[in-house]
DNA sequence: CGATGGATTGACAATATTCAAAGACAGTGG
DNA sequence: CCACTGTCTTTGAATATTGTCAATCCATCG
């Protein structure tokens, strides 16, 4: 049984050689452990890699002139982070810790090379990053076009819902390293307002939260609010 | 000289062998005309084909429980569009012309088939994915971080810079088929609020609109008013 | 113990939405 | 040619949602 979070990953969308499995685990042979709350890289640094999340949690932001700060994407275990930096010379984004993590550091050079000597691996990668991008859309659309009580509802379903799949007994409670400031800057919202329609799920009986830790107390009630439709977290390509 | 708007797409990010050109032009060899306003691919629709723009604009969307509408991406002609619901057996967005369009389906299957022969065009494929992501990201600090009068003028400068990358002696006037209702579906607001936004641009001397033709008098205000940063449609990849 | 970062609350202001109504315009059929 | 239709735009008034400011509370950590 192999322990790299890359493999599982790929594994979840389509079953793999052992060829592929062994070149996919020397590309997370050495991973490093970064402090909670660190900058792994800053934004407009060059990007020399990216990275896979063996534990923890993780972000992609960006701050803005103004210094406000939008939290772009939030990575689990297993998921792969920085790839949609690796297309230009300076990255257009941040990474960050969010707990203590352990990252596998990627470099974008052996991509190419693995591009050369695997094609079916180009495949999933490509696949994979189809995937990223889907939870993206997600995001513009929880974004623009949903009440702060359905954003909220919706980013804490969705996070259930993909710790789940590398956590498959986990139940409906779960740590939540971000604090209000930060779900605020993910949401698109000020931090008073989290606060209030936090309280506003509590109230409603939809969630507990005590010393960094939620509980979902009625997914279904959470999810028809949030009009969550859990396809585009689907991870079986079914067709590979 | 090709015809290919793929081709071209390709180009802008790294120089071609007549090899690569002549396989990519053969993935557009057919091309499709669709009248203004159709769905080429529904929500939940079986993924065929992606569709590279040869000329006309057409729009990613999604259509909520409630009726609502959220615009996920603007295509312009260059553009390829539906690479993100490759990863899916049935697409996670709609797929929608916004004027009479060329579109040059090309079947998924054969994207498999292109890894495996040109590793290097796997690569740039990759690339161009990527940049597609990074359009995504800044929509997403764009619908979270933005007053709608910034939200706007991001919006219409981006589209701008855009349009002159295939047409690189366009001035500051352009056609804009989105009608009022659409913009504010693309930009997370009111119909009613983008009509007041859109005023306000124009009693600040920043646009002019006149029979569904807008110009931008001042680029430079209006991209300080957007704070707009340019760097994530810079297209020459420079490493490759 | 004080210092710090996060959470909470209230009062108020800004921003955006909804509802309702009217004007502009192009296309259609008489 | 004109009346009719539908779509798009424009405006006002009232409302809802979200943001800002200021203060307090609470737990943790040195």
């Amino acid at each position: 049984m192999t322990q790299s979070c890359l493999v599982h990953s790929f594994e979840r969308c389509a079953p793999l050689e052992s060829a592929e499995i062994e070149l996919l685990e020397s590309l997370e042979r050495d991973s490093r452990e970064f402090p909670k709350h660190t900058v792994v890289r800053a934004q407009r640094a060059p990007v020399e890699h990216f990275f896979t999340i063996r534990s923890g949690w993780a972000c992609a932001f960006r701050i803005l002139p103004n210094g406000e700060r939008q939290i772009l994407d939030v990575f689990l275990p297993g998921d792969v982070m920085g790839l949609c930096d690796i297309a230009y010379p300076l990255s257009i984004s941040g990474l960050a810790t969010l707990t203590d993590a352990e990252l596998c550091p990627f470099p974008r050079a052996r991509l190419t090379e693995l591009f050369a000597r695997c094609p079916r691996l180009a495949n999933l990668f490509f696949m994979i990053n189809a995937r990223e991008q889907a939870m993206l859309l997600e995001r513009v659309v929880n974004l623009g076009r949903r009440k702060a009580i359905q954003k909220l509802a919706h980013f804490l379903v969705e996070i259930v819902v993909r710790l789940r799949r590398t956590n498959p007994d986990l139940d409906d409670a779960f740590p939540l390293p971000l604090s209000q400031a930060l779900l605020a800057d993910t949401l698109g919202l000020s931090e008073i307002h989290i606060n209030r329609t936090l309280r506003k799920l509590r109230e409603r009986g939809l969630v507990e939260v005590n010393a960094g830790e939620i509980r979902l107390l009625d997914r279904d009630r959470l999810q028809a609010l949030a009009e969550f439709d859990p396809i585009y977290l689907k991870e079986d390509a079914g067709w590979m």
